[in-house]
DNA sequence: ATTGGCACAATGGTCCAACCAATTAAACAG
DNA sequence: CTGTTTAATTGGTTGGACCATTGTGCCAAT
């Protein structure tokens, strides 16, 4: 490891310098996510690059899910885009089989718990009111549908994350929490997928009402054991199945 | 939410094509990371499409860290390709202020915890004497320098993380300590930053080779709350300096 | 025989100019 | 006013050329 004021980073590539006057631009025009970047024509003329050397840039901010390219139509921003953004790319290997789901389960398993402890040592009295808001629509929605339901389940969730006052915590779990559900919306014929969950929300939510730390950990401990219980059943289930 | 098997991914653009090839290929010759790939000019004549297609797949593995390119030498694997591969590119506002700092940490403790926890629970034999080599190179370093060495550090935190079966943690861990140390390498004139964490190093490595999941997770959290301490200090020592 | 420097080939990085494919919006016919 | 056709716009792809860096092997000086 070097020191970094000895080694100050070279900008080097021509890449970074058209990303980083991007960044520039979409903050000198106050740009947001869902509009429209000028064209690489454009760019490539301003900033006195080949057309070539812009797409690469722009396919760099493609891949990390910072832009979209729609082919005839232009390019678009999805997300504030910053400079000296750190990057993150996480790469699970083959994503959709047992074990990968599981991993993504022991990172909430340490997140969830850590936030549910900084949750319940700085939340306001606004912050206990609105994460219960949000968990009775959640357990409305409960009932309505006699099941879990992701969307409000999250916003729970997210009520917490955001009251620990780590922004780390959302982006991160969320993550997770794509890779989860993005094939197990209804995973492997369990029904009643995250249904042994439920009680653990107003337990979690009551452990931070009290500005128990320790005992919001151990409620955010239980509520991932079920989630991962559901998974290990799912699993369970589809060996049944393929061996029919 | 779509089941993944309803919908088999489309073939769409010509790279996604041209990475499913090299995956391919990577495999049947059984290329390991730090290995070199294809040139470019070689990809695109075997896979008849244009060097500039070759290139912006190969841009894309590069941004999610799978590859390596140097001007010059050639292009070389960096960690393992498989099909059906997940990423999740994050991207964090770097921060380089105490809030941002700590907020790393915090991830850290969760995660740090529940690595141990899980190294304690699976580490073979063999784990847990490649483990102890580590520390052993380590507490060495830290005798030889009188100081905690960075790099040594890290490898002895990297076989837990790799121990523990879920490569995520290493993933999300390694961007912690990057954005931590990108610029906190003697943080703020703590000279000794790190000493006091020195001696938890053992007593985790203890409790994993005891197979004591509780104990190794307690470790953990000591072993980070003496940075966090440190962190603290040399906040305290900034504010001193710039009332000067 | 060893070493140091030098020329050369290989490789990734950049550029250009054209064309393809999808999209959008304008022009037009009904 | 409506639906279709047409043209312009925009990202995607191609081929070829040249630049910058790296690695290698040759060769001369020691």
């Amino acid at each position: 490891m070097i020191n970094p004021i000895l080694s100050p980073v070279q900008t080097s590539s021509r890449d970074d310098a058209v990303l980083n006057a991007l960044v520039d631009f979409v903050a000198s025009e106050g740009l947001k996510p869902g509009d429209r970047l000028p064209t690489e024509r454009l760019l490539a003329e301003y900033l006195k690059v080949s057309r070539t050397t812009v797409r690469e840039a722009l396919t760099r901010w493609q891949e990390l899910g910072l832009v979209e390219r729609r082919q005839g139509s232009g390019t678009y921003l999805r997300s504030a885009v910053t400079r000296n953004m750190l990057h993150m790319p996480l790469t699970l290997p083959s994503g959709n089989d047992f074990n990968s789901l599981m991993h993504t389960l022991e990172i909430r398993r340490g997140l969830e718990a850590e936030a549910a402890v900084l949750c319940a040592e700085r939340a306001s009295d606004d912050d206990i009111a609105f994460i219960e808001k949000k968990l009775v629509v959640m357990e409305e929605a409960f009932h309505a549908r006699a099941g879990m339901s992701s969307e409000e389940d999250w916003d729970f969730h997210l009520a917490i994350f955001q009251t620990s006052g780590n922004p780390l915590f959302e982006q991160i779990i969320a993550a997770m929490y794509e890779m989860f559900h993005r094939f197990w919306e209804h995973p492997l014929g369990v029904r009643d997928f995250g249904h042994a969950s439920f009680p653990y929300h107003r337990t979690l939510f009551n452990c931070i009402a009290a500005r128990d730390p320790v005992g919001a950990r151990a409620e955010a401990l239980k509520l991932i054991a079920t989630v991962e219980d559901d998974l290990r059943r799912g699993a369970a289930n589809l060996r049944k199945q393929s061996k029919t």
